[in-house]
DNA sequence: TTGATTACCTAACGACCGTTTGATACGATC
DNA sequence: GATCGTATCAAACGGTCGTTAGGTAATCAA
């Protein structure tokens, strides 16, 4: 009796990979459709296709199309949390300008360099479907008071002048880094640590005369 | 015979004004569709639906969904490049920060005090259909233009310093400025010309401590 | 061998899309 | 008064959408 309780083994693994690994192609062709021709363009069964199955299997792996969108956006924010993270502790202790070029760099690189997801996020969020975006927004608001903190913490050491408000400087800055999905080429020849750097020298000196 | 000839009076109207009000209004309507739900979601039963007529009957005055919607963009622009020639002209002589705070002013009056049709640019243009797109870029590209040479001139001065290049700079505030539709409330607490001063003060000076 | 589960399929559903057709009322013009 | 262009309409067209129903192999535990 003991005995074929501890040979049991394929408990350990319940579901085939295959089941995760489908989901992840999925997810990933969806994201590339959703960035390149936008939400209402990327169709159930251009998805299906670019996986290589046909849109009713697609249902046995999400239970809808907006659940495949919401799971990207979702993934988009944790990619940028995670990068963020790894910002604030690879900073820490450097100079105020210098924590800022890090973070910058980081965000810059969820936009870039780890899939659509977090690209998704900025070119598809506004015209998203109000059911998504509801369940969206406190996520997101999670990633935005990271941001909040971290300029707080630096404006309080006296180390930055942000006379009118820390929020609206973010929101500039934001503005400034998501735009460059508009036109940046990562694959060009403007490297993405020459971007962080303008985009940091732009936000921290301005274009002031010396 | 020379009477009857002094006598017409129609031809000087040959079309009744009703023609460009319902025009007006069908361009009016749209525009706030598209800044609001986007280019999918705003049907042209919807259109139609708020300007008071039935879908079938807008094709009398419009070719076509993507005909109202190139009309919308090619105004959005013509209301930017207005809005920088007065501020061009009402600048000229002024200190370079005070050039380009008009100019910012200007931008951002266009974004949300004539109308939603430059917010549509910006909101709406990314995901627009290909063959709007084709059509648009063009003249969109000559707005862009304005601002390009301004920033030549004034960093030809030696009054400013953007020693990457005056492109990467533009395009930064063009980010900073175009993404303020997605949070500020023009009728909110806070002016259209504290925002443009923040934006120009940001862009200008940076947030480095004196 | 049997029964359950997984992963896919074909086919179809109802809804809505942009657009066209053909008709109707209404002025102004001849 | 007949004619013509304008502005609108109801109705329908072919097409595509997200989604569902029902079936079929393959896998695997009992």
């Amino acid at each position: 009796m003991a005995r074929t309780l501890d040979i049991r083994k394929t408990p350990i693994s319940p579901q085939p990979p295959n089941q995760e690994l489908v989901r992840t192609r999925i997810l990933d062709q969806a994201a590339h459709l959703f960035l390149t021709i936008g939400y209402a363009e990327t169709t159930v069964r251009r998805i299906a296709g670019a996986v290589g199955i046909k849109a009713a299997s697609l249902y046995h792996h999400f239970g809808s199309k907006d659940e495949v969108f919401e799971s990207i956006l979702t993934r988009g924010i944790q990619v940028m949390v995670e990068s963020f993270d790894i910002a604030r502790s690879t900073s820490k202790g450097l100079t105020t300008k210098e924590q800022l070029r890090f973070h910058i760099r980081a965000h810059l690189g969820s936009l870039f360099e780890h899939g659509p997801y977090t690209a998704v996020h900025v070119s598809s969020f506004h015209f998203a479907p109000p059911i998504v975006k509801q369940q969206i927004v406190p996520i997101r608001d999670g990633y935005e008071a990271l941001w909040t903190s971290l300029l707080n913490e630096l404006n309080a050491k006296d180390q930055m002048s942000m006379p009118t408000s820390v929020a609206l400087h973010r929101l500039i800055l934001f503005g400034a880094m998501n735009s460059s999905i508009e036109w940046f080429d990562p694959d060009g020849d403007y490297s993405l640590d020459s971007l962080a750097n303008a985009i940091t020298d732009q936000f921290w000196e301005g274009v002031s005369p010396k």
